[in-house]
DNA sequence: CTAGGATAGTTTGAGTACCAACAATTAACG
DNA sequence: CGTTAATTGTTGGTACTCAAACTATCCTAG
């Protein structure tokens, strides 16, 4: 049947067979899988809370609010690696259901301290859980052995590049 | 000075400084390490071929289908991890510019067959130059003795949550 | 004490993503 | 055949993202 041929040299047109993509260059750039992977982790967080109309980064916001009260809306964007200008409205989000407080600062009155509610916490711990789940799963498929090194290299990444 | 005093227990308002911000559990968590990392990678991707008015995912896409010569927008979706829908947009821009083309299929006239034009070629060759010199600046960061483990982890755990 | 520049947060605009619903077409099966 | 089911691509809805422009406030020189 000659499926497919020749691997090597210019494609040609019936030698697509859906299963066996090829993807050139792109196989080995680092960029691209991790894109892959991190959507997929991403799309299985989102299912698991799906309950709680929570997603990965209103967990994260959550989360870094929880352990660090009183941080500023530009601080925590940049521990959360996004644009202060995309935490306002899932800020206004989080306030409006009670769950985030802003208080504004005596010595600084443009900045907000922001700070948990009792609900957002216990919210917090709630979801805590399923993400200790969810990354329970990650480390199974990462192996336990290689996980450290995997979040060093990750964190490598992160600080080298900005 | 006793900056932040005890790293244990709950958080006070004033142990926030910025620079040394308390992850919490997020500090373990492979997910949010993952999604700093790709986003990083991406940034500077995007940088550095800005001129080209072309992001991470439309390079891909070029890629994908200079790989896969008449692949359908079905499996090309599959193959780059997106959704069906998002392509609609992202081709008809290719098409406007006139990097790729979509041909009706004679067989099934329900799919096209998209190929890439001469211009999207030489672009995609061009594209490609940038993208090797991105990839490299990441695997001096990742070393190259980690390298492939890394990739081989990140495959996986695309393959393994879908 | 006042003009200039930096900084915190918001708004707006363009781009991208998913999902669900849809029309057109093809396949499966009685 | 002919009805039903599956598949291809598009559309519409919602959500999230960045970047740039803007307001309000703070800081720093002179």
């Amino acid at each position: 049947m000659a499926k497919a041929a020749d691997r090597r040299g210019r494609p040609r047109e019936s030698d697509v067979a859906e299963e066996t993509l090829r993807l050139g260059p792109l196989a080995d750039f680092i960029g691209f899988h991790l894109r892959l992977a991190q959507e997929a982790s991403f799309q299985a967080f989102a299912r698991r809370v799906r309950d709680y109309k929570m997603r990965p980064g209103r967990f994260a916001v959550l989360a870094l609010i929880g352990e660090n009260p009183g941080i500023s809306q530009t601080a925590l964007g940049r521990a959360a690696g996004r644009d202060k200008s995309t935490l306002t409205p899932a800020l206004n989000d989080l306030v409006r259901r009670s769950l985030v407080k802003r208080r504004r600062v005596a010595s600084d009155r443009r900045s907000y301290a922001l700070s948990l509610t009792a609900k957002g916490e216990r919210l917090l711990d709630e979801l805590t859980l399923h993400a200790r789940a969810h990354d329970r799963l990650l480390d199974e498929i990462v192996g336990l052995k290689h996980k450290s090194e995997f979040i060093r290299t990750l964190r490598r990444l992160t600080m080298s590049l900005v």
